[in-house]
DNA sequence: CAGCATCCAAAACGATACTG
DNA sequence: CAGTATCGTTTTGGATGCTG
């Protein structure tokens, strides 16, 4: 186990670790909200078509520990809480753009 | 179910349609390899870490079917098959190009 | 060599209902 | 509002064995 990850590590690289820390589909989605600004759940979920509030949830605890998106949580009533990117999730964009580029051209 | 997918195609967009074609992590791995050249079957299973046959063989057709790589088949015993990209398929080389210079620098 | 077929386990998801 | 809990389904993938 441990020496398989050192070898994974050995051979490569970046790719890897880019989507590890993206993690799923919906994790680019919600990237792609989040660079418009900071969001709410329940925004994210509007704005992200046929997510449950679960994949959304798994997402979002991804994202967060691998620290591309910082939870802000306001004791209010009713809650509400912010999610927004953390530098290093900022510097995804990048990708996201690209990837945006190529749709629009192949799309 | 039609429907929703025109939804989700006014919605959107492009971001959807790269994930879509690309379609799950194996293919950014396979695309990492195929921008290096034309490789064989067994080259890939070699090169991607961890990958059965069988999901080399179902990222491989599903790029295939969204005409980012080519098959191409040597009538030879034994069998040779090498896969390449299309121009659509070496256009997706910035986003992953994108991917490693973040996996650099934050990995 | 390059797979396909089969079986099976694990993970991901959607829907729904419920809570602080 | 922002989730969590649960259920059942779908998807995904590994293992294995077989074929042209």
């Amino acid at each position: 186990m441990e020496n398989v990850k050192e070898e994974t590590l050995v051979i490569d690289c970046s790719i890897e670790k880019a989507l590890d820390v993206i993690g799923s589909k919906w994790s680019f989605l919600i990237l792609r909200e989040l660079f418009g600004g900071t969001k709410r759940f329940s925004e994210l979920q509007r704005a992200i078509k046929g997510v449950s509030p679960k994949a959304l949830t798994n997402a979002l605890r991804h994202m967060e520990e691998n620290e591309i998106v910082i939870r802000k949580v306001y004791p209010t009533v009713p809650a509400k809480v912010e999610y927004s990117l953390t530098d290093k999730g900022q510097d995804l964009h990048k990708i996201i753009k690209e990837m945006k580029l190529w749709g629009a051209k192949w799309g």
